[in-house]
RNA sequence: GCCGGUGUAGUUCAAUGGCAGAACAGAGGACUCAUAAGCCUCAAACAAUGGUCCGAUUCCAUUCACCGGCACCA
C-alpha cells in the first residue's frame, strides 16, 4: 500500500487560532480525506518555544506551561470545530518525544561539521529583550522603546547555510517541491542571492524557553529550529519504534503545507537541516495565500477580523468549509467579508445544494420511491489530487446545476399527475445523481455527505439543510 | 533601491495570437417538486499608450495603480 505524508505548518501559539491557519489545515483535511486506499499520516500541533511566548505568558500573569497548554488545548478544539479527520496527530514541540528529537537532529547536524560557534555582535534593546535589525531603528534607537541600544557580543550557534547552495538549487530543480510554479523561482532566487549562515541559538540568560543545546548548558534553540524538527519527530524520529518514519517519510510521499511568507523556512532552511542530517528531503511544499478581509490585513485594530469561531457560529462546521475551500484562491490572497460570505452562503448552500436536496427528497418520498441505486461508477475526480480543491468543488457544483435542469426539463411533478411510473423512474434516478454528489461531498463536508446518503437510503427528506441567511 | 506578481462585466474569478467564459448580485418571463429556492431570457468587462503581427485582451516596451519578497520576525 502506497503511503503519505501530510503536516500543516505548526501555528504558533501566541494568540488565537485565526482564520489563515483554519484554511490551512483544512486544505490538509480534503487531500487526507481523499487519499483513500493510502495509508495516510495527517499532522499539526503547536509551537510552543520562543521569547514571544515566554513574553506573552508573562504578560498575562501566567506560568508559562500553563500558557501554553491553554492554548495547545485551544488548537487542538479546532479538530472539533471543523470537523476534521479522526486521524489527526497533533504534536506540541514541549512534548518530551519531540525536544530529545530536536536534540538529536541537532547532534547530527554537528557531527556533520555544520553546526559551528561563533561571537556575534549586535544592537541589543533591553526593551525588546533582542538584537536589533537595522529596519528596527530609527536614528539610531529602537523603534518601538525610542531607546538607544546597546552593543552587546553573544555567542551563538550557527549552522552552515551557505554550505547547502548547491545541493539546495539541486533540489529545486525539480518542478514538484514547490507548488506553486513562481514561488519556486522565488526560492531559486534567494539562493542565487547568495546565502548566510543563521544562527539557531541563544544564550540561557536572556532566554530559557526553548530546547536545551545538547552540550552546551548556556544555550537554548532558536524557535524554529526546534519547530521545524516536528515534521519528523511526529513520526517518531529518530527512534521510530512504531516504523512510521520509514513507512511515511522515508518511503511514502511528503507533502507540507504552508502559506506563502513561508518559503524560506520550509523549502530552504528545512531542507538545509535534513540535507546536513542525511535525511530524505521533503518532497513537496505547497504554498498557500492570504485571507484578508475588506481590503486590508485583519487586524483587531481595524476591527475586520473574522475569526473560525465566528464562521462555524454563522455557517455550521459543513457550511464552514465549504465557504473557504470553494471560496479562497489557493495560492493567491483572498479577500472576504460577511456580506460576501452570507450571499455565498446563500447561493451554493442554500439556494444550491440545500434545496435540490429538499426538492428531490420531497418527490421521492412522496412518490413512494422504493430504493436507490447507490453505485458512484464513473464520478471519479482528481483534481484534488492535483491540490486544485476549488476545481473540485466547482465540479459538484455544475453536478448541481445539471441535476436542478433535469428537474425541470423533465417535469416529473407534472407527470405524476398522469403517470406515476413515470414520475418514479424519473425520480429514483435524480436519487442516484444526488448520491453521486453525496459521495463527492465526502472530503469536502463529511457531515452533510453522510447525512444525505443517510435520507437517501431511507428516502426521507432531512430537516432543512442550509436555512438562508437574508 | 532590487526581484517577482497582479490589473478582464457592479463583485469574485476563468480562458485565449483570430467571435472574451462563468458564478454571485441586477432586470424580465414561463412554471410549481423545492429553503420566494430552481429553470429560461436579458443587460454588463479586457487600466493607459506605443510596438511586433494579416490580426493582441493574450507577446514586447513604457506609464499609472495595487500587492508580495529582499533572512534571525514566527
Amino acid at each position: 500500500m502506497k503511503s503519505f505524508y501530510i503536516t500543516t505548518t505548526l501555528p504558533y501559539v501566541n494568540a488565537e487560532p485565526h482564520i489563515g491557519f483554519a484554511y490551512e489545515i483544512l486544505v490538509a483535511d480534503v487531500i487526507a480525506r481523499n487519499r483513500v486506499g493510502e495509508e495516510v499520516f495527517f499532522n499539526t500541533g503547536t509551537d510552543e518555544h520562543g521569547q514571544k511566548i515566554f513574553n506573552a505568558a508573562e504578560k498575562a500573569g501566567e506560568k508559562v506551561e500553563l500558557y501554553v497548554e491553554r492554548y495547545a488545548k485551544e488548537f487542538e478544539n479546532l479538530k472539533n470545530m471543523l470537523g476534521l479527520s479522526d486521524n489527526l496527530k497533533f504534536i506540541r514541540t514541549t512534548s518530551e518525544d519531540h525536544i530529545k528529537a530536536a536534540q538529536e537532529l541537532w547532534a547530527r547536524c554537528k557531527k556533520n561539521d555544520d553546526i559551528y560557534e561563533k561571537e556575534f555582535e549586535g544592537l541589543y534593546c533591553v526593551g525588546c529583550e533582542r538584537f536589533l535589525a537595522e529596519r528596527d531603528m530609527i536614528d539610531g534607537k529602537c523603534s518601538i522603546h525610542q531607546t538607544e541600544p546597546q552593543l552587546l557580543k553573544e555567542r551563538n550557534w550557527f549552522f552552515k547555510f551557505k554550505k547547502y547552495e548547491e545541493k539546495l538549487l539541486n533540489y529545486l530543480k525539480n518542478p514538484d517541491v514547490i507548488i506553486p510554479e513562481w514561488r519556486r523561482e522565488e526560492a531559486i532566487n534567494f539562493v542565487q542571492e547568495g546565502l548566510e549562515d543563521f544562527s539557531i541559538s541563544r544564550e540561557k540568560r536572556r532566554l530559557s524557553w526553548g530546547v536545551p543545546v545538547p552540550g552546551d548548558d548556556t544555550q537554548v534553540m532558536y524557535v524554529w529550529f526546534d519547530a521545524l524538527t516536528s515534521y519528523i519527530s511526529t513520526l517518531g524520529w529518530p527512534e521510530d519504534k512504531d516504523g512510521n518514519f520509514k513507512k511515511f517519510w522515508e518511503e511514502g510521499h511528503t507533502l507540507q503545507l504552508a502559506g506563502k511568507d513561508q518559503v524560506r523556512f520550509q523549502s530552504l532552511m528545512w531542507q538545509a537541516m535534513l540535507m546536513s542530517a542525511g535525511i530524505k528531503n521533503t518532497n513537496q511544499v505547497f504554498y498557500h495565500g492570504f485571507i484578508n478581509s475588506g481590503g486590508h490585513k485583519m487586524s483587531k485594530s481595524l476591527g475586520n477580523v473574522i475569526s473560525p469561531q465566528d464562521m462555524v457560529k454563522r455557517y455550521g462546521v459543513d457550511g464552514t468549509r465549504y465557504l473557504l475551500l470553494r471560496h479562497v484562491h489557493p495560492t493567491d490572497d483572498t479577500d472576504i467579508t460577511l456580506e460576501r460570505l452570507d450571499e455565498w452562503y446563500d447561493a451554493g448552500l442554500a439556494n444550491g445544494l440545500g434545496n435540490l436536496v429538499s426538492r428531490v427528497l420531497t418527490m421521492a418520498d412522496k412518490y413512494g420511491v422504493s430504493t436507490v441505486n447507490s453505485s458512484v461508477g464513473n464520478v471519479e475526480n482528481n483534481s484534488i489530487k492535483k491540490l486544485d480543491i476549488q476545481d473540485y468543488v466547482n465540479h459538484i457544483w455544475e453536478l448541481i446545476q445539471k441535476v436542478d435542469k433535469k428537474i425541470q426539463d423533465e417535469e416529473p411533478y407534472k407527470k405524476y399527475k398522469t403517470d406515476h411510473d413515470v414520475a418514479i423512474n424519473i425520480v429514483s434516478d435524480l436519487c442516484t445523481n444526488l448520491f453521486e454528489i453525496a459521495h463527492l461531498l465526502v472530503p469536502i463536508m463529511p457531515k452533510t455527505a453522510g447525512i444525505i446518503k443517510n435520507s437517501l437510503e431511507n428516502l426521507k427528506k432531512p430537516e432543512n439543510l442550509f436555512p438562508r441567511k437574508d
